[in-house]
DNA sequence: GTACCTAAGCTAT
DNA sequence: AATAGCTTAGGTA
């Protein structure tokens, strides 16, 4: 194990997480791995039993009995079909997490993660501009070319090998975490598809928002299943088909002389979430539809709401772009209870780790 | 109904 | 895939 670190460290020199110091300064410590039987399980040096990882900053707590005891009432409701516009296919729950939990595991997640503010850059044309990601992201898990061992390794999924050094050049996947991979598992049960990818959005407020997209990339496959949970604040999820791209073949002429954007049955849709609901996109959802949160503003505009999604990535380009576009490089925000706010993040000193 | 105001929607960059 | 700037929708007095 603590050669597996010292590897991972050297492979990953360009990120240094200051709980992977603190991990190894523990570890001379105790004369064994901080990391034990898994990345996700309880280790000595903490009462409350928490999730663990060379790439975490800090560990992410288990789920409390409380919240764990219902996840056995998932869904909460049966899931509405929606599938009466060409192309679409959703089914979606009112609720699907239990109106008894919702709350606390909204409460407990923005209060355990860590999250980021990524900023990218973009050109149009010849001028390159920067994108501030107007809202914050954390991402877990990797593709289904590789596995993590219970101990936090990366294996191939084939060879159940460890993989080659150069399989992850830009990021260090990291895996779900307990109290995330719960949701996972259930949500596999409910749907009947598979996720190896957790992506967790905050939008702090309705200033946070996220643009009309479609989550079409090859490398989740031609009708992926992604199931999209919500929990918090009330938002819009606007949905509209994409345009139709002009034909090759000759149009038919009209009788009318004008361009009927959309016909009646594609009209854009827009379904109003709440704590607790889940929309699963499936189908040909992601290759004709796109999606958005819009900005808001009046009622309810001031609080913060999670969104969470699972979905599988079938290629190692998905781990490094999910990565690059959740993570990035930037500091870490956790949320501040006292404070309301999240706040960035700075790491333990080692020197008062050792102290103690 | 009409004037006015703000939120929401649309589109080019 | 985000935003500025413009257009449209909708509420209210």
């Amino acid at each position: 194990m603590a050669a597996t670190i010292s590897k991972k460290r050297t492979l990953d020199s360009f990120f240094t997480p200051k709980s992977s110091k603190k991990a190894r300064l523990i570890e001379d410590i105790h004369h064994e791995p901080a990391n034990t039987a898994d990345s996700i399980t309880q280790s000595e040096n903490q009462s409350q039993p928490s999730s663990q990882h060379s790439t975490y900053p800090f560990p992410i707590p288990h789920l409390r009995p409380q919240i764990a005891n219902e996840l056995s009432a998932i869904p909460a409701s049966s899931g509405k079909e929606i599938d009466n516009k060409p192309d679409l296919d959703l089914l979606y729950f009112q609720p699907y997490i239990p109106r008894k939990i919702s709350t606390p595991l909204f409460n407990f997640l923005r209060s355990s993660l860590f999250f980021y503010r990524v900023k990218y850059k973009i050109k149009r044309g010849a001028i390159e501009t920067e994108i501030n990601t107007p809202r914050y992201t954390t991402v877990f898990g990797v593709d289904s070319t590789s596995l993590f061992t219970a101990d936090g390794a990366l294996i191939d999924s084939i060879t159940k090998s460890p993989i080659p050094s150069d399989r992850y050049r830009t990021c260090q996947p990291r895996p779900i975490p307990s109290c995330l991979d719960e949701l996972r598992k259930r949500t596999e049960e409910c749907t009947g598809a598979s996720y190896n990818f957790c992506l967790v959005n905050y939008y702090a407020s309705g200033v946070d928002s996220i643009s009309y997209h479609s989550d079409d990339e090859r490398f989740l496959g031609p009708s992926p299943s992604i199931a999209s949970l919500s929990l918090g604040a009330n938002r819009d999820f606007c949905m509209k088909h994409k345009p139709v791209p002009p034909s090759t073949n000759m149009p038919p002429p009209s009788a009318t002389p004008f361009l009927c954007k959309h016909k009646d049955s594609d009209k854009p849709l827009k379904l109003p979430l709440t704590s607790g609901d889940m929309v699963l996109m499936r189908g040909s959802t992601q290759a004709k539809w796109l999606h958005s949160i819009p900005k808001r503003k009046g009622a309810g505009a001031d609080e913060g709401r999670i969104n969470i999604t699972f979905r599988r990535a079938l290629e190692k380009g998905g781990t490094e772009n999910y990565y690059r576009y959740n993570v990035g490089s930037g500091v870490v925000w956790k949320w501040d209870g006292a404070a309301g706010e999240m706040r960035e993040w700075v790491g333990v000193k080692e020197v008062e780790a050792l102290g103690r």
